[in-house]
DNA sequence: CAAATTTGATTAATCGCTTAACCAAAACAT
DNA sequence: ATGTTTTGGTTAAGCGATTAATCAAATTTG
């Protein structure tokens, strides 16, 4: 636990200004090629370190940057966050996380923590139903091309499409949609990117896990063994998580996927390529996505917005094929 | 983006000096209780906010902690990183990411990376297989009582033996564990917990996934029904994760959960409650092992180390009874 | 060679906060 | 009334870095 050597230590120890070794490590004002090899060898020999305090009080930039999620417990975090501290340590910031419990009431309050404690800057991703009023500093929001102040996406619309397409390419005409919550911007988008892909003679309908809960109860069951002897041969959950609740239930009733009945995710959650049977699904393109938020918040915080920057951008998906989606049977309905 | 109001701001509002209104707003020092108010009053409508970084330089203190996971990725960083964050927030401290972007030989980098940004102390779960040797800075780890240097972990030894408990108590007498990596410490841990609940005439025999997707690939069946044909009436996994894998294979390959074979897991991740049949599985109590971490590594920062605090604490986990697990069928072998 | 320019480094101020040292006034004790 | 303590505040130094202003020496120019 010694402490650290400070720029003057560096600077003593060489009989030279402390601003000369500012010059010689940051590369700025003025100063010879020799002595700035010397400085640096010798820096890098005692172990000097910059102080970030330091070095934060005097440019009023701290060199973080803050995530928050609405909720830090939602499955595609571990993706999100990667990406985003990736993004951020290529452009030499750090993430600070900030969670609201769940509560989406306290959602502002975890960004004003964040920007308390001195973050540069903000990337929201916000709870589905929510959306975030401008907190005066630097900020990108995550989500979908419909939120208000939303700066980039996936393309969730064309990824719904995407799947459509494989499963008419399928044979599938009859396809119920599994839904999570009404007020999920991102799932609208999917949902409606689905539904553009069929022909208007298709039967297609929706089901929303939240309707269904509140009258079975967290977990319950969704039904689906009726649906498919009712003719629907593909089920297309607007989430990974919802395709293996949707899967499970269908193995567990006896049918065989996808033998019988087709089933697709989104998102390429962690369990999509160890299942069995494996997910069809659609990802995004998360690096993509991170590079672009971060970047844009990092032009915001050194004034070099463009009118480019304010463009709604959205990242294309791709659709995973894998072993959950085959071709329609033609056996009950013809 | 107007700048915030700095102490001085204040102080001069009110024709008072700068560590009077310190000395209000945090509480030493000597103060009339008038004044404090009064100060405290105007900094607020003032929206005065301590600046971090004046602050840290001050005091030699960021008021950040550092956590680093081998890898983000992980489906249990949700619930790690979420309640390592409300801990932190509890005792005011923030969070700080680090990546090791999957490679175990950057770990130590993640670490050295997010001290040189100023973290006051780290918290990091090693990958299986790594340790971290000392850093010279307030840390602790997130593992197993079996890892060098540990601070606290969940009773992985006890978890398992509380499905293993579990399991003779519904009859079953042949069980197979089935593992991810050998070098993983709480994965032994876990699996010598449910061998001791088991007589020593039980059939118990292991298999490692990562053995087998050597030969059969990632994502590979795990041959499972052989396995159920072959007398086999439960399966431990050490993960919910592998405990999906194996619970998805059975499905297909027409095998009733938990009616001719039982699947257990472990961690109740974000799925187990949400898929068909439901996960029977051992849970930790994450909130209360990041407590326990996080005021470990601040007692550390503030020198008020005890003996105590040296220990290798274990907090039980708790077994959550689900559908997967049902009494041993009577009719293979007997 | 004197004047102008360029180069290379130093000085000193500053960011916002904390804290030890100090001091005047009030309260108390002898 | 004089000495002592307590109370309530102020002063000033300093944490470590950046950067505008400055200056001496070296180099170029007329």
């Amino acid at each position: 636990m010694k402490p650290r050597p400070s720029l003057n230590d560096v600077a003593k120890t060489l009989g030279v200004s402390a601003a000369t070794v500012s010059n010689a490590v940051s590369s700025k004002g003025r100063i010879s090629a020799d002595l700035k090899k010397t400085i640096r060898e010798r820096a890098a020999e005692m172990g000097y370190v910059p102080s970030s305090a330091g070095r934060a009080l005097r440019t009023g930039r701290s060199g973080f940057l803050g995530l928050v999620l609405a909720d830090i417990a939602h499955p595609l975090f571990p993706q999100i966050a990667q990406a985003i501290e990736n993004a951020a340590t290529d452009f030499g910031y750090g993430i600070l996380i900030g969670d609201s419990r769940g509560d989406v009431s306290i959602q502002k309050k975890a960004i004003d923590r964040l920007i308390e404690r001195g973050a540069d800057g903000v990337i929201i991703v916000p709870r589905h139903g929510s959306q975030v009023g401008d907190i005066g500093r630097p900020m990108a929001v995550i989500d979908s091309e419909m939120t208000p102040g939303n700066t980039v996406s996936a393309d969730h619309r064309d990824g719904g499409k995407q799947v459509g397409k494989h499963l008419i390419e399928l044979g599938h005409r009859n396809v119920a949609i599994i839904g999570g919550f009404k007020d999920s911007n991102v799932q609208h988008d999917r949902i409606n990117g689905v539904k553009s892909a069929f022909p208007s003679d298709a039967e297609i309908q929706t089901l929303w896990i939240e309707d269904i809960e509140l009258e079975g109860g967290t977990g319950c069951e969704l039904g689906l063994a009726r649906m498919v002897s009712e003719g629907v041969t593909a089920f297309v959950a607007v989430s990974d998580l919802h395709a293996l609740r949707a899967l499970t239930e269908l193995q567990r009733a006896g049918f065989d996927v996808p033998g019988q009945v087709s089933v697709t995710g989104f998102d390429d959650l962690i369990w999509s390529n160890v299942i069995s049977p494996t997910m069809t699904t659609v990802r995004m393109d998360m690096p993509k996505i991170a590079e672009i938020a971060v970047s844009n918040v990092i032009r915001q915080i050194n004034d070099e917005m463009t009118d480019e920057d304010r463009q709604n951008l959205s990242v294309p998906m791709t659709l995973i094929a894998r072993q959950s989606t085959g071709p329609a049977p033609t056996t009950l309905k013809n």
